[in-house]
Formats: structure tokens, C-alpha cells, sequence
DNA sequence: AGGGCGCGATTTTTT
DNA sequence: ATCGCGCCCT
């Protein structure tokens, strides 16, 4: 039979080839927008069509959702078939196997997951139970070097024998960081518990330990794939290569990823995994594809980009190239204060809906860090843009929501102590600290499950009612796990917890988010057992309990594409924005500091990684791109005053728009008076005109609360001097001011300084 | 057990 | 500014 090969007429040469060998080692080097997800999902479809059964292929992603994206277009080549294709995030697919095999290494098939907070809390308890000085041991700083640990597959043994890391400890005035480590893994095991890293680790660990499982995953997944392998820590390459490198293996692996677009090294990626790949399978004729065809921006933005990577030392050589015509210049906005910058971006918008017919969802704002968001919010709420902010705190980390959630994971498994801590005496009912820790003390000098500990210890009667009240929560529950639904249980738990009547009670405003979120938690349980397909198909096909909090405890904010199709524009970090594309976009808050980072910018390897970030951003734009800076932002409640960015310096000015730049450059004013000296000389950005008005002292200027300010008066500005209002309109005055080129402003009242002269 | 106050730090984030 | 914390007092 010869199969449909048609696929392959759109893919150009390079594309071509990537996809059909599919022989042997494969590396190829994808610059953005690309095709890179194009690549992959042909590949896969192309090895199905050639004859591998679906359930061979192993593609890891990072995300479910380019891990959706990827299934859904293998799909469109290769039909229902697609769905044995074991495609999925790696924490995903290593949890389905390890629901297979966790027996192997100890752990109950029924294991839960720890999310972050789940081992932070663990670790704070045990800083106490080992009564260590909390000052010295952060619950943050330890769970990194924990997390760190094991991604780089140090073992609490191998840890104590390390001397690097028993020193840092030492310096770091937290020498006991080993024990915790040790005590956190007997912990987490003796709950029936692994944390993100364990999904990752002990399936490393099975593979280690157990020569027949690990054979049996080697003649399985004949095909491996690992999408965006710049972003893979040690331990993630090293299952990897478990799973690859062997004796005559056939070494079908494909890894496909960008060193330039590598912007998570702060949470162990490391681009070191690609010259490894490179060095570990150079015998067995790895074939390396670039591909650098960007297919996404016009070339001013392609070329920008080129040149600002250029300033990075080491990376993989490459220059990424279009054909789609040079396009518009890269826009520039000099704004004098975060507001400022923030009507400035919204009323590009505005004229850009206007003049290029731009839908809100082709228009994104990105900003390094999320605090940045609330002034653009307030403009797109003013300027009545639909917009939508992206980050922050996910659905699934809600308080309302990790409670219920919390009393399901007792119910399914209740050896689970954080999830026991957590509601144990949640609605209060009257089981205080001081019995929780007995309980937990008796279960560890009992060698007992803390839900034993909870059934057997022994207390005053008083006491033991309350416990025994907690008990008829969950008993019940767990007797129908085998006969209700998630959801019939959901619902009861809800009610007979007291939860449901707790958030009922608070009539506040954000008592109503949390009833809201509380509901919108039960009804997404209704849906899972009604609905035929969940994100994750396949690691339970049921819809028991159990296998509902399988599917939630690797969902992010990021799976739920409600929203999705609405026209709206936009907001989110850099970060959040990797792997998406807009026609217009705005890269904003492009100061020194801020992006790059204060926290990154002391070292060459953190300045690296906020310029791939930087990188990243600027090629998300397809048409329209425009950078943006403040002269001065409120952080942390004062003014800052920062120099632009570097970055900024960095592009070419003839990519640059100056038109522009000239027009907008009326009040690109310096700090007034206050703040740093510039020091920094060269760039052309460097502000030279001080266009403060002249016999203005800080220090006797006054601001008028806003609401005495009426149309007729004069009023004055620090950077505007003196002017007249015209007339307020909602908010915002319109006002007339001598002394500066561009005479007529519209000030928000809201943040306006203004003081009243006459 | 729980509320209140004062202090300190402040990026990015998937799973 | 704001949030989270830890501690102290009721």
C-alpha cells in the first residue's frame, strides 16, 4: 500500500526533511515561528502512515496545551487513530505510566499529586517537627534546592555525600537542608504522594531499578519526540535517554527546540541538554535540521530580532528569515510615566483597530512582570477594549476550591496529610493545632497512616467527638467511592463538610467570587462525569472520584479555553506568551531594572535570558510591533526612575519608526528633579531635553485633591507647568497648558497631580 | 483560637 | 502599595 503522502507538498525543503527521516537521531533547531509544531505533528503522522502503530510514538510537550494542539492536528492527517498516540506533557504521560507501575517502586497506584503549595506546606512542618530556626530556613528557598536536587537526580544520599551542595547549605546557614530533603521523601512516600518532580523522577527511578518494566518501555515507544527540548531539565533528558539509548536501539529520536527562545534556565531548563544531544548521539549520525524560514513576521521584525540575539555569547548559529515583504517599522513609545504609557498603548490600539481593521484578539500587551498589567487594565476599561489579563492566581489554587478539593483527595486517599491538615479543621470544628500535631506525631512513632493515627489516637472524649465528627465527612464518602461518580460524592462532601454553608454565609464581595468559584468547581465535577472526553483521556477511564483528581492535578488556568474564541485583546507576560502570535503587539515597560530584570541583570547568564525573553516577545508580532518605556513608574509604591531599556539599544535604528518616535517625542521629559542623575551615556534613547517646566520646585508644589478641580481653573503640572482647564469629562480634564509643544492634554483626574492656582 | 499589627520583600512559571 | 508572614495579645 502506498500511503498519502500529500501532507508533504506543504512543508519547504528543510521541513520536508526533518519530517521523512525518520531514521535514527534527529535535532532540529527551530527559530520562531517556524513551523516547528507543523514539523512535529507531521513527523508523527508520517511515521503512522509509514507504518508505526499510534501507541508507539511517544511526544512529550510541556504544556497540555500545545500537547491538545499537537493531537488535534495529528488528527486532521491521520483520523481517529491519533488518539493512541501517546502524546501528552511529561508530567502526564510519566503519571499515567506510574498509575500502571508505582507498585514497582513502593507507592500505591492510587498516589496523589502534591502541587507546590502541598509541599511547601510539608516542608514548613517539617522545619517545626525538626525544630529547625524558621528564620534561617525559608520554606521557598529550601523546596527550590529540593526541587533542584532531584532535577538534576541527587538523591538524599547523593546529597549528603555532595560537597558543593553541603556547603552552599553551610554558607547558607541552613545546614540541616539534607535532612529535611531525606525527611520530606519518607514523607511524601508514606503519604501516597508525589510532588511535580516525583512524576518525573520516580518514574526515572522505576526505570532505573526495574530491568524488565523498563524493557518493556523500550520496545514500546519505538518513536520518541520531545517538543521545545530547550526547556527540558537533567532529569527530564536523562528518562529521555533511558528510554532511547540503549543497545541496538533504533534510536528514533526526535528533539525539537531553539536556544535563543530558552527563558525558563531560572527553573532548571538548561540549553546544555541540546550540546549534550548533540555529543551523546554524534555516533549514530544525529542529523541536525535548522530550520529558519520564519513564516510569522514581516522581515523588520525578523531582522530586529536577529540583531538583538546577536549580543548573546554563546547560542546555536542561525538567522531566521522572511519572505513576507519588509512591513511596518517597529513603533516606539517614550512615555513619561507608567500611565502615561498606558493611554499611549491603548490609543495605538485604538487608531490600529481603526486605520488596520485589527480585531482585539489579534492585539496582545506583554510585560516582564504582572504587576504591570493594572494600568493597561484601567485604560482598556476606559477606552471600552475587551481585553483579557492572562496569569496570576489559577482557578485551581483558590482557597474555595483547594478545600473542597482537599476533603476529595481524603476521601480517595487518606493516608494524603496535607490534604488532611488542610481540612481537618476546616470549617472549624473545634480540632486545634495542638491535637493535628499529636495526630501527626502519633502516626509517625506508630509507623501508622496519618488516617489511622486520626481513627486510633487516643484523646479526651470531648476531643474525640470532634474527630469522630470529621470522620462521618469522609467514611461515607469512601464507601461509595466504587459506586457514586465524582460528582455525586462532590456534592455531598460539599454539603456535610460544611463547606457549601461557609462560603454561603459571607455576603461580601469577594465572599461571592468565592461562592461563584466554589459552584463553577462543583459544576466543572458535573461536567467531567457527564461529558464524554477530558483533556488527559486515558489514564482512568471512568468517572469515579479518583479518577477526576487525576485529571485536575496537572490542569492549569492556561486548559481552560473557555474564553478562548472571544474577541478580546490580550495581557500577559512574556513569559505566558511563549509559542503564541499576534498581529499586533506591544512589548512595554522596556526599561533598565525591569526588563531586563533587576533580579537577572547582575549576571551574563541572567542578562542572556532576559534578552532571549526579550527576543521571544518581539517575535510574537506578526505585522505590528511596538516597544514601550516610562521614564518613571510607580513600583513598590514610590516613583522609579530607570533608563530605557538596553534592549532597546540594541535593534537597529532603521528598523526603528522615527516618524513616529519624532512625534510622540513632545513630552519625553526627564525625571523632574527627583530621582537618579542619568548616568548612562550612550543610545540614542538617552533623554537629553528636560522639558520640565522651568521655576517649578518639587518641593512646593502641592496637589489639590482631585475632586475640587472644576473646568475654568488654572491649574498646575509638575512636567506640564501651568494650564487651564477646559472642561472635565468623566474623569478625565481636559486641559490647555502654556508651556510645553503640545499644549492640549487629556489628564486623568484619578492620577493627576494637580495643584489649583487661581 | 483567632484577630490585629508591624515588618520585610518584591520576576518570570509548568506540572 | 500590597501582600504575606510571624508574633503577640485577647
Amino acid at each position: 500500500m502506498t500511503p498519502s503522502t500529500s501532507y508533504l507538498d506543504s512543508l519547504n525543503d528543510v521541513q520536508r526533511q526533518a519530517v521523512v527521516t525518520t531514521d535514527g537521531p534527529v535535532l532540529v533547531v527551530a527559530g520562531p515561528g517556524s513551523g516547528k509544531t507543523r514539523v512535529l505533528t507531521f513527523r508523527i503522522a508520517h511515521l503512522i502512515e509509514q507504518g508505526a502503530a499510534p501507541w508507539e510514538v511517544l511526544a512529550l510537550t510541556f504544556t497540555n496545551k500545545a500537547a491538545r494542539e499537537m493531537k488535534e492536528r495529528i488528527e486532521k492527517v491521520v483520523g481517529p487513530r491519533a488518539s493512541k498516540v501517546w502524546a501528552g506533557t511529561f508530567h502526564s504521560l510519566f503519571a499515567r505510566i506510574l498509575r500502571v507501575e508505582a507498585n514497582h517502586i513502593g507507592y500505591p497506584t492510587n498516589f496523589t499529586i502534591y502541587d507546590t503549595d502541598d509541599s511547601k506546606s510539608l516542608i514548613g512542618q517539617l522545619i517545626k517537627e525538626l525544630h529547625l530556626n524558621k528564620d534561617l530556613y525559608n520554606v521557598n528557598t529550601v523546596r527550590q534546592r529540593i526541587s533542584s536536587a532531584k532535577s538534576n537526580l541527587v538523591t538524599p544520599k547523593l546529597y549528603a555525600l555532595n560537597e558543593e551542595l553541603m556547603t552552599q547549605d553551610r554558607m547558607a546557614k541552613m545546614p540541616a537542608t539534607q535532612k529535611i530533603y531525606a525527611a520530606y521523601t519518607a514523607r511524601c512516600k508514606k503519604a501516597g504522594a508525589m510532588d511535580f518532580d516525583d512524576l518525573l523522577y520516580r518514574l526515572y527511578e522505576l526505570l532505573q531499578s526495574n530491568e524488565e518494566v523498563l524493557k518493556k518501555y523500550r520496545e514500546k515507544f519505538r518513536y520518541v519526540l520531545v517538543d521545545e527540548f530547550q526547556d527540558t531539565n537533567h532529569l527530564q533528558y536523562a528518562i529521555v535517554r533511558k528510554l532511547v539509548q540503549y543497545e541496538n536501539s533504533p534510536r528514533n529520536i526526535c528533539v525539537v527546540g531553539d536556544d535563543a527562545q530558552s527563558i525558563y534556565a531560572f527553573r532548571g531548563a538548561t540549553i546544555q541538554n541540546i550540546l549534550d544531544f548533540e555529543h551523546d548521539f554524534q555516533k549514530f549520525h544525529i542529523q541536525v535540521f535548522k530550520l529558519e524560514q520564519n513564516y510569522r513576521s514581516t522581515e523588520q521584525i525578523v531582522q530586529a530580532a536577529n540583531e538583538v540575539i546577536t549580543y548573546n555569547r554563546r547560542q546555536i548559529q542561525k538567522r531566521i528569515w522572511s519572505d513576507k515583504g519588509s512591513g511596518q517599522k517597529i513603533g516606539l513609545i517614550k512615555a513619561t510615566t507608567d500611565a502615561e504609557e498606558g493611554k499611549r498603548v491603548a490609543d495605538t490600539i485604538m487608531e490600529q483597530k481603526n486605520r488596520d481593521h485589527l480585531h482585539n484578539r489579534e492585539i496582545a500587551i506583554l510585560y516582564r512582570t504582572n504587576a504591570q498589567s493594572r494600568v493597561f487594565e484601567e485604560y482598556m476599561r476606559r477606552y471600552n477594549i475587551p481585553y483579557r489579563v492572562y496569569g496570576g492566581l489559577s482557578f485551581y489554587q483558590r482557597k474555595e476550591v483547594k478545600d473542597l478539593i482537599g476533603y476529595l483527595r481524603v476521601v480517595v486517599n487518606p493516608q494524603d496529610e496535607e490534604a488532611l491538615r488542610r481540612v481537618i479543621n476546616f470549617p472549624k470544628r473545634g480540632i486545634g493545632d495542638t491535637t493535628v500535631d499529636k495526630i501527626l506525631q502519633f502516626s509517625n512513632d506508630q509507623g501508622i497512616s496519618v488516617w489511622e493515627a486520626v481513627r486510633q489516637i487516643p484523646v479526651t472524649s470531648g476531643t474525640r467527638s470532634k474527630i469522630n465528627a470529621f470522620v462521618a465527612i469522609i467514611e461515607p464518602a469512601r464507601r461509595q467511592l466504587d459506586t457514586a461518580n465524582a460528582f455525586e460524592i462532590a456534592a455531598q462532601v460539599a454539603k456535610q463538610s460544611g463547606l457549601e454553608d461557609f462560603y454561603k454565609k459571607d455576603n461580601s464581595i469577594e465572599g461571592l467570587g468565592r461562592v461563584e468559584n466554589f459552584e463553577s468547581l462543583l459544576s466543572g465535577i458535573q461536567a467531567f462525569v457527564t461529558e464524554e472526553s477530558v483533556i488527559d483521556a486515558g489514564t482512568l477511564p471512568d468517572k469515579s472520584l479518583a479518577s477526576y483528581l487525576q485529571n485536575i492535578a496537572l490542569l492549569t488556568d492556561f486548559d481552560q479555553n473557555d474564553a478562548e474564541q472571544a474577541d478580546h485583546v490580550t495581557l500577559m507576560s512574556v513569559h505566558a506568551a511563549k509559542g503564541l502570535e499576534f498581529k499586533s503587539v506591544f512589548v512595554t515597560g522596556l526599561e533598565e531594572k525591569l526588563f531586563p530584570s533587576f533580579m537577572s541583570m547582575d549576571t551574563p547568564e541572567g542578562l542572556d535570558e532576559e534578552r532571549r525573553l526579550f527576543y521571544v516577545a518581539i517575535t510574537r508580532a506578526e505585522r505590528h510591533l511596538t516597544l514601550s518605556f516610562a521614564n518613571a513608574r510607580y513600583r513598590y509604591g514610590k516613583m522609579s526612575y530607570n533608563e530605557p531599556s538596553r534592549f532597546l539599544n540594541e535593534i537597529p535604528t532603521q528598523h526603528l519608526d522615527h516618524a513616529a518616535t519624532l512625534s510622540n517625542n513632545t513630552i519625553n521629559t526627564g525625571p523632574v528633579n527627583t530621582g537618579p542623575p542619568a548616568a548612562r551615556v550612550s543610545g540614542f534613547f538617552r533623554t537629553t531635553a528636560n522639558a520640565t517646566v522651568p521655576g517649578i520646585d518639587p518641593k512646593d508644589f502641592k496637589p489639590s485633591p482631585n475632586d475640587q478641580i472644576k473646568p475654568g481653573m488654572v491649574v498646575l503640572h509638575l512636567k506640564f507647568g501651568k494650564g487651564k482647564v477646559i472642561h472635565i469629562d468623566g474623569g478625565i480634564a481636559h486641559i490647555h497648558f502654556n508651556a510645553v509643544d503640545n499644549p492640549d492634554k487629556k489628564i486623568m483626574l484619578k492620577f493627576a497631580k494637580l495643584q489649583i492656582l487661581e
